[in-house]
DNA sequence: CCTTTGGTTCCATTATGTGAAACTTAGTCT
DNA sequence: AGACTAAGTTTCACATAATGGAACCAAAGG
C-alpha cells in the first residue's frame, strides 16, 4: 500500500503513482487510479502520461491500462548489480547451495520488510526476478529475524512498528513481546530459526550478515521443509552458514573501490 | 549515454538523474554525477537528495557515494510479474530447455535494445553475459534480429538508427544494409541464428513471439557454444521452439482479463 | 437522441523548482 | 600551525512548471 507519510515534491508523488500501479498487481484502468490517488483528475492523467513517455510505465492500447514498464526492469538489473551484497555473495551462496543441498536465501531489510535479493534453488537452478525483488514479513522469516536481532534498538522499534503480526500459521509469533523475546534469543545464540512461522512444512536457519562496525549488511539462511529435514538437521549446519555469512561480509568490507577508470 | 532527446519536466529530470547513476556502474560521486550532467551544483544535489529520500538511490555515509536503491528492486519484481510475457512463458522455458538441454532466453524489444526478460541455464552451464534486465544489442544477437524481422518498417528503421554497428566479431553484421538483407532472409525462413556474431563461439537459434495480429511481443532463443553443437543441429530444433513460440503467443493472447476482484 | 461513464484538454493561479552565489566543511600543502 | 583548495551544502530572489476546477470530447447505453 501507499500512504508512507510525506511524498516531496513532484518527483516523489509520481514515484507515489507508480507504486500504485505496481501494488495493484496486474494493469489498471485510469479510473481505477483515480478512486485509489489522492490527485484529482487532471494532475494524475499528466503524471501517467510523463511516466508513460518515460517508460517506466507501459500503456497498452487495446485495452487502456497501464502496467509497470520495461525501464524499470533495466533499472533494477543495475540496481541488483551495483548493490554492495549481491553480486559479489554470488560465488558463496553457489557454494553453500552446494554444500547444504538445500535452497539458499540473501536478504536485505527494505522498510521494515525482508526483501530477498538472491536465491539458490535445490531443485531449479537459476531463477531471476521470479524471485529476487520478492518481499516478506520481518517478523516471521528466518532472515528478517536475524537482521532484526542486531540492528540498532531504535531500527528495530520502527521496523516493529510496520509488522502486521499477521497469523499465518499457529507457529507465527504474533505480538511484538513475542518477537522481542525471540530476538534477544538469536542475539545470543547468533542463529535464527524459522519454525513454520510463515507457511506451514518450511522450516529454515538463518544467520545476519554482519561489517566489522556492527551494521547489519543482510541475512543468509538455508531453508528446507519438515518432509525433508528437521531442525536439529538444519542448526548442525549453522556453523557453516556463519563462516559464509562472515566470508561474504569480509568481501563486502574489502571491496573499497575497485578503482576507477 | 544519456541524451535520449527531451527530458519532460521536473520527473523526466529526475528519472534522467537515475539513469545517469545506473550507467556509471558503480557507486558514484556527486562531483563525478556533476561533470557529467547537464544540471547546476544546486538543482543536482536537491535531485540526489529527493531519489535518497525516495529509496531510489542508496547513499554510502561511509565512501559518500550514490547507488541505486532497493526500491528498484521491489518494483522491478512487480513490472516482471505483472509483464504480459515472462510470468506466464516460464513453464514453456522450462520445457524447451529440459527438451533441448541447451541455455534458452526470453527477450523483449526495448529501445532498440535486446532487454532479456527471463533465461533457463544449460545443465552444463555456459556462463555467459546475459541474465533477466540485462540488455544487449539488438543488430547481432538471435532474439533481436528475430524480433527486427517481424516489426513493422516505420519502428525497424527507427531501431536500426539507435544500434551502433559495432563490430564484435569477425561475423558481426556490421551495416544497416546488410541487416536489412539478413532480416528479410529470416522474415521468410522464420527463424533467426546469431552466428558468432556476438561473442566467438556463441551460436543460437531464435524465433519471434507473435501475437495473432502480427505484433511482435518478444522473441525466445535456444543458445549453445560451437564446442558443443553447430548452426545445422540447431536448425533442427527450429519447429519445436517455433511450437514453443506460438503457444506462448496464444496463452498470452488468450489472457485477456483473468477477471478483476 | 439524450445521458452517463471514462478519458483528455484548457488555462488562470500559485506553488515549485531553479541556479548563481555565498557558505561550510574536510583535506592538502608549506 | 596557518593558508589554500576542493567537495559538498544552504540560501534566496526569480521564473518556470505543476496544479486542479471546469469545460470538453467520445463511446457506450438506454
Amino acid at each position: 500500500m501507499g500512504s508512507e507519510g510525506h511524498a516531496d515534491g513532484t518527483v516523489g508523488k509520481a514515484l507515489d503513482v507508480l507504486d500504485m500501479v505496481a501494488s495493484h498487481g496486474r494493469p489498471v484502468r485510469f479510473s481505477d487510479l483515480l478512486e485509489k490517488s489522492p490527485y484529482p483528475k487532471a494532475t494524475l492523467y499528466r503524471f501517467l502520461q510523463t511516466l508513460t513517455h518515460q517508460r517506466m510505465l507501459a500503456f497498452d492500447d487495446d485495452r487502456g491500462t497501464y502496467a509497470l514498464g520495461v525501464r524499470l526492469v533495466r533499472l533494477a538489473h543495475a540496481a541488483w548489480a551495483q548493490s554492495s551484497l549481491a553480486p559479489l555473495a554470488r560465488p558463496y551462496l553457489d557454494e553453500l547451495a552446494q554444500e547444504t543441498g538445500e535452497t539458499v536465501h540473501l536478504a536485505q531489510m527494505d522498510l521494515g520488510q525482508v526483501l530477498y535479493v538472491d536465491k539458490r534453488n535445490a531443485a531449479r537452478p537459476v531463477e531471476m526476478f521470479s524471485q529476487a525483488g520478492k518481499v516478506g514479513p520481518a517478523y516471521c522469516t528466518g532472515v528478517g529475524k536475524a537482521m532484526l536481532a542486531f540492528m540498532p534498538e531504535s531500527a528495530v522499534e520502527s521496523a516493529i512498528s510496520r509488522q502486521s503480526f499477521h497469523r499465518f500459521t499457529d507457529q507465527t509469533l504474533n505480538t511484538p513481546d513475542k518477537l522481542r523475546a525471540e530476538l534477544a534469543v538469536i542475539r545470543v545464540r547468533g542463529h535464527a530459526f524459522d519454525r513454520e512461522e510463515h507457511e506451514p512444512g518450511i522450516i529454515c536457519c538463518a544467520v545476519p550478515i554482519l561489517a566489522r562496525s556492527g551494521r547489519v549488511l543482510g541475512a543468509l539462511s538455508v531453508t528446507s521443509t519438515t518432509a525433508r529435514s528437521t531442525l536439529v538437521a538444519l542448526e548442525a549446519q549453522a556453523d557453516l552458514i556463519k563462516t559464509c555469512a562472515a566470508r561474504i561480509a569480509a568481501e563486502a568490507e574489502s571491496w573499497r573501490f575497485p578503482e576507477q577508470e
